[in-house]
DNA sequence: CCTCATATCTTGTTATGACGAGTAATGACA
DNA sequence: TGTCATTACTCGTCATAACAAGATATGAGG
């Protein structure tokens, strides 16, 4: 049932965001609220031209940006489809460690052990794009969830960007948001590392576990929306406190 | 169409693979080789039109795609521009190892260790979308790379299936491989959570680690192309000879 | 009953055309 | 000289149109 093909929906053309965008929020919102069921339905490309009263050029940019979200998948010949997993979507989305919590509904803090300048080794100075010898600032940070520590931040920034962080509330913000919010720089991707170690005693009393236990390392070099790299961290989570999620796309071989 | 102020290129209407698939390797090679430098250029997208002799349309389905892949990025207003860091592309791409491995110029090699069925807790069944009773099989696999052993994958899938690819050679071929060239099914995405954890005397042997030392624990889910759970995984990596990479994207709040 | 061509769904690809919006250089004007 | 409107680029959005290609139901012919 549920088949509404007289069923007109309002997208407002004069609206300063796309109609596509529009037309995206409706069809994500009936995903999510049930409203389109699990592994099947979804209307096919005419029937939303004709309900929204678009052209079919704005349907497909709506369809392909909820694929690329993951709430839909399309098979040639048939039609469009639900995707079912639920289970965490956006998971390759770039997030802060707080953005990621409140998200979830947790509520986290920060402690902030130490910031100051430091000469940077090679590795982290060519990371960042800088000269060999001009400073940065490392920042290292203790996050919390649920008043027990999760992770130890330490972050690299170039100098002037670093002290100026340094006087913002570290204690409540992700350093993503006050990039973003406040200073207006836009990011764009993220590379990260991950590898397994044990916690040596500096790590040990930072998250308040024994010497030796699992710890879960993560390098992550954050570039700018415009590609210039900005944010060097290593993030050192506890192996028993936290798992990394994310998802991946098989990318299937075509002309390759 | 007599149109070329500085180049001209040749793309077939009638070859098998769509136009935007060609210009997009074009364009990619150009950009891999260098003749696209990082940073600036790209040529604007109405002297791709001409210099291709397609449509807009066409041009901007390349660059999207490009743009996806992360060796472009574009400014609003100002033009298309090569990204720089070439560093690992694709790294979101779901890859098995074997097939990674390669792509890096390295060998691998796996040693099968047992193929069983196996009553799967509930945890497994129910991520395989299986019933609650039904039999499913557990591959275990040492993957070696330059003889050294990397992980313990241990692979869990339908009976059926299960018993069909424990007859195939699992010592020199990823099942993904397997599955996609041999048996035509297509793969579609993978969630994954990694964590860190201890290797116990078990998994210590079969790295050949001490007990205790540092693993790196991934759990995948495999779905195909339609949606479906496949393929569920545990890959125990050596902490001390594995990193993990991948990219993720920012995405900007807009209409959330 | 089974097979196969056909009609008719679906999504995939591509062209042409238009206007909006952000960026930047130019030149007129105060 | 400094400000601002103009203009000419860029990419972003959207409409209309057509055909290709995959999937499926239908019906004719064996």
């Amino acid at each position: 049932m549920g088949n509404d093909k007289t069923r007109k929906d309002t997208v407002l053309a004069l609206s300063p965001v796309p109609l596509y965008t529009q037309i995206k929020g409706i069809l994500r919102d009936r995903i999510l609220d049930g409203s389109y069921q699990a592994h099947q339905q979804m209307p096919s490309e005419s029937e939303l031209m004709a309900s929204f009263g678009v052209s079919r050029i704005t349907v497909r940019q709506a369809l392909g940006d909820l694929q690329k979200e993951g709430l839909i998948f399309k098979i040639h010949g048939k039609g469009t489809y639900v995707s079912k997993p639920k289970a965490f979507q956006n998971a390759t989305e770039l997030m802060g460690f707080g953005e990621a919590m409140a998200q979830m509904g947790y509520e986290t803090f920060n402690r902030l052990i130490s910031s100051k300048p430091v000469a940077p080794g090679a590795a982290i100075g060519e990371r960042l794009g800088l000269a060999a010898d001009a400073p940065v600032m490392e920042l290292k940070r203790v996050r919390y969830l649920n008043r027990a520590p999760i992770s130890l931040d330490v972050t690299y920034v170039e100098k002037a960007l670093g002290e100026r962080l340094a006087k913002e509330d570290l204690a409540h913000r992700d350093i993503f948001l006050i990039l973003e919010n406040d200073y207006g720089i836009a990011l764009g991707r993220a590379d990260l590392q991950i590898d397994a170690m044990l916690a040596d005693r500096v790590l040990a009393k930072h998250l308040e576990v024994e010497e030796g236990a699992p710890v879960l390392r993560i390098e992550r070099l954050t570039y700018t929306a415009d590609g210039r790299p900005l944010d060097f961290e290593h993030l050192y989570y506890r192996g028993d406190a936290f798992q990394y999620r994310m998802r991946t796309e098989r990318i299937h071989p075509q002309e390759k």
